[in-house]
DNA sequence: CCATGTCTGTAACCTACGTCACATAAGTTG
DNA sequence: CAACTTATGTGACGTAGGTTACAGACATGG
């Protein structure tokens, strides 16, 4: 929790500190389409993932909340009172501080480094957002399925724990495509497949 | 011009009309990709098209700004001294201020009527963003099409001026997919097709 | 250790749509 | 009006990748 005495004046940091902590399970949904905004998480530990999913079951991943990050979808949604466009699901067991909409409200006028931390929010996710049209609009599966374990792998190693089928949610596409890739990447040399982890062996 | 007025806060107001007000044409590029923002656009009257285009030529549009609108990609890039992740275009001849990037992180500490001018935006880009993505992961191009056709009748009216090749960059797609759609469109006869317009015949 | 759920492998198939390669038509300019 | 340039029409073709339909492998809990 260092990064926000960083982050926050003193004063905010007090008002944030009267708020509990919760531990919340992995699967739990935090916000979920087309509700409104009630309670804005500051993630301390563990992981949240964002993502937009049609009738039909398809699914995509839009980002992942880190700790030190906040949903800024709930941060729109909250300040312009509007539903939710997508959904917000706790990954693995997190520790948080939830905040109610008034408090973002009354914070966003109060206190210049609450602006500041939203600010960055919003930059990052546009930042992610655009690479995401990009990658969907331009890329083909395989390319963004490379992409994909590059950017798992910087976080967890050369060993991913990761079922095809949440692969394909997170680039969009469907389990029995991603199984195909692995195998081919299997065949290459390139990874080793486990039942729900994918070896990174060599760089690619 | 009324817009202003009624957003923003006297002293801004006159702050910003220190600005001389600029007559941009067609096609001039305000921003393109991996360049620092320098000025940020106040769109007065006309429009600009922001877009996101890969090597081989492809492109597909992100949003339009519109007259009492600004450029949320310019915006963040300017708070944040980052590179611009897509272009933005002028489509149709403009007049609009031209702020410069430290005006406008001044008033970004100075204004609540600016902050909330930006917070707006934001939420706005945001959503077509999410409904961007949702697009063209999940649905087919004949949808976006007729989609695209009403956003573009909800402005224009019946006579929408636009060339296929143009409706294909909106969609992300081919200009010869779209000749086809709407040709078969023309045959069921919910529009009528002329050189550079087309007619809505029939609400679809 | 059986049964039930979860994960993976694989083949066969289908189709939306992008690409190529033209032909024609409609404006435009000198 | 001749020579371009820009917009459109259309067939033929290729293919990435989604879908269906299983089967086997592994895990878990009663």
């Amino acid at each position: 929790m260092d990064w926000m005495s960083e982050t926050f004046e003193v004063e905010l940091l007090s008002e944030i500190m009267q708020n509990r902590i919760e531990e919340i399970d992995a699967d739990t949904i935090l916000l979920s389409e087309g509700s409104y905004v009630k309670k804005i998480p500051l993630l301390l530990d563990g992981s949240v993932r964002v993502r937009k999913s049609d009738e039909s079951g398809k699914e995509i991943i839009l980002y992942h909340i880190q700790p030190g990050e906040s949903c800024i979808l709930s941060i729109t949604g909250c300040l312009n009172m509007k539903q939710s466009k997508a959904e917000a699901i706790v990954e693995d067991p997190s520790r948080m501080i939830l905040v109610s909409a008034e408090k973002v409200r009354e914070w966003n006028d109060k206190y210049k480094s609450w602006r500041g931390f939203v600010q960055q929010l919003y930059y990052q996710r546009l930042d992610v957002l655009l690479d995401l049209v990009d990658a969907i609009a331009f890329r083909q599966v395989d390319e963004r399925l490379l992409d994909k374990l590059r950017e798992f792998a910087s976080k967890h190693g050369n060993a991913i724990p990761l079922t095809h089928q949440k692969l394909a949610a997170e680039i969009g596409s469907a389990r029995e495509v991603v199984s195909r890739l692995l195998k081919q990447l299997e065949i290459q040399g390139i990874v080793k497949l486990d039942r729900g982890t994918i070896h990174i062996l060599k760089p690619f």
